[in-house]
DNA sequence: TGGGATTTGTTCGTATGTATG
DNA sequence: ACATACATACGAACAAATCCC
């Protein structure tokens, strides 16, 4: 069952790999740029292999996600990206408290303060038969449904990626901005309440980790590697009548997003920062021993 | 900036990615076992490549979790996992409604009906110093903690590994069950209220994605591939002294996976039963444009 | 049971293209 | 223009696991 040859191009990975996680290689960004990894024909004198195999161990990494290579330049060690802590639901429904007011992320998600959350211009299409929307609002398959989608950045960074879906009915029968592509600053399920009477009551969460497609490879710059994955939450926002009105598909880069839910009585603190003083160290660390 | 060369090796990737989704390479399994990819030498032929040049395009595809290779039996396309949904919050504090009782899984997720959870030996350790727990339980980097791990299948198949960690004081002032190894039936947070009076009025849950380390590959059969990543659940128990009590890490294969939250008021069968009449189709297909 | 054929895994060598500095 | 560095591609040989007769 064992494989009986070591295999040249694991053990060079492990070495770099240790190297990498020592700091021994490319530590700290030098001020003025990174210093890339010892090129590949040093590695191929360092290791007495053949290039090819030096290159099998630095496919690795790639794939991994612990190094990128680029044409002309060199191999990098991956940075660790700064972490963004996002509440999806804090205690009451809602929002987190001292959340600001009146602005789409704070409806859905309360992200930490002092940051600067900007939207590009919505997307909007009439669609139909989309049979996994179409399930999530209970409707027949051939309904139509309006899409309102937006790229979303925080402090000028890509962030999310988010679209909406609502009945097409909705705005044949008095919302007309859901039409318009433009954002809607009061959110648009205060505005539904206002135009047709609407009022969320509940919702429902679904959370999966998959890997991007090249939309969303090229919003979040993400490559092939392992770590290039991304959260998506489908919400499904429920009325007082006890049917859903409104879907929302978010996807979040995973490798920089940690998403929070809160029940009951939980500290202030904790609800308004969470994730504070986190380190990058995985508990798994601490989980480990078998 | 974009690439002059298309890329022989990329050509191949995207056909054969094509003829696999289409269904043309490999459809079902013909009830006796499943049919391999054309070998290396016959897409060698098909294609006029080198066999390098074929195994690069192989290596895309397995990279990205489409297909797998065996050494002398062939290259095969990865089936789609069956999808396990499971509810993490219900809609009060505590369990979905018809969610057996007395039963762990029961006390932090809802499973669907129809499944039968099992458990293996806990593994009880004591640890000092692990910097992360310490830091969800509030105590100094020098304090003692009990990990109790368990490995938990789900119908005879590897579901989830979970640790869970308590201040050692619990165990030396009365809860001595806590050093024993073996499970506590009717759940840890019902033993901890009998035995010391703590009650659970809140919890907090981090989520976040990452790659398995080694032992979770094993468990959980992942590969090296994008689609072998894992979700990392950290949930933190708050009594109702505001203090937290408890913190469960658990570990859980994401591609076979759907995490599920509520909130407020929400139609009984999503409760019941998240994720029904679900297809395999990502809402993102909706959500595709550009 | 054995042994040859098949198939993927590993490694080396070599050449050329493309991007960077 | 030149050197450096990674990307792509082809050819070849042997090893290891499996399959089949």
């Amino acid at each position: 069952m064992a494989r009986m040859t070591p295999a040249r191009w694991r053990d060079i990975a492990d070495d770099l790999r240790r190297r990498i996680e020592s700091g021994d290689l490319a530590p700290a960004d030098g001020a003025s740029g990174r210093r890339p990894l010892p090129s590949e024909k040093d590695l191929e004198h360092h290791y007495r292999a053949s290039r090819n195999t030096v290159r099998d161990a630095l496919a690795w990494l790639r794939q991994q996600g612990y190094v990128v290579s680029e044409q002309g330049k060199g191999t990098f060690v991956v940075p660790q990206p700064d972490i963004v802590h996002v509440t999806l639901r804090a205690a009451e429904l809602g929002l987190a408290p001292g959340a600001r007011s009146a602005e789409w992320y704070n409806r859905d998600a309360a992200v930490p303060a002092h940051r600067e959350v900007t939207v590009s211009q919505v997307k909007v299409e009439v669609q139909e038969g989309t049979k996994v929307i179409a399930r999530y609002l209970r409707a027949g398959s051939g309904s139509e449904f309006i899409s309102r989608h937006q790229e979303i950045f925080l402090d000028d960074q890509p962030w999310v990626l988010q679209t909406s879906f609502y009945p097409l009915e909705f705005a044949t029968s008095g919302a007309t901005r859901l039409l318009l592509p433009r954002d809607i600053p009061e959110g648009a399920v205060a505005y539904l309440g206002a135009a047709l009477g609407y009022q969320e009551v509940g919702f429902h969460d679904e959370i999966k980790a998959r890997v991007p497609d090249e939309n969303e490879k090229r919003f979040f710059s993400l490559g092939d590697s392992a770590a290039s994955i991304v959260f998506e939450t489908v919400r499904t926002a429920y009325s007082a009548d006890g049917n859903p009105f409104r879907v929302t598909v978010t996807v979040w880069p995973a490798d920089r997003t940690r998403l929070h839910y809160n029940d009951g009585k939980v500290p202030i603190d904790v609800l308004k920062a969470p994730g504070d003083a986190s380190t990058d160290a995985t508990p798994a660390d601490d989980t480990e021993s078998g």
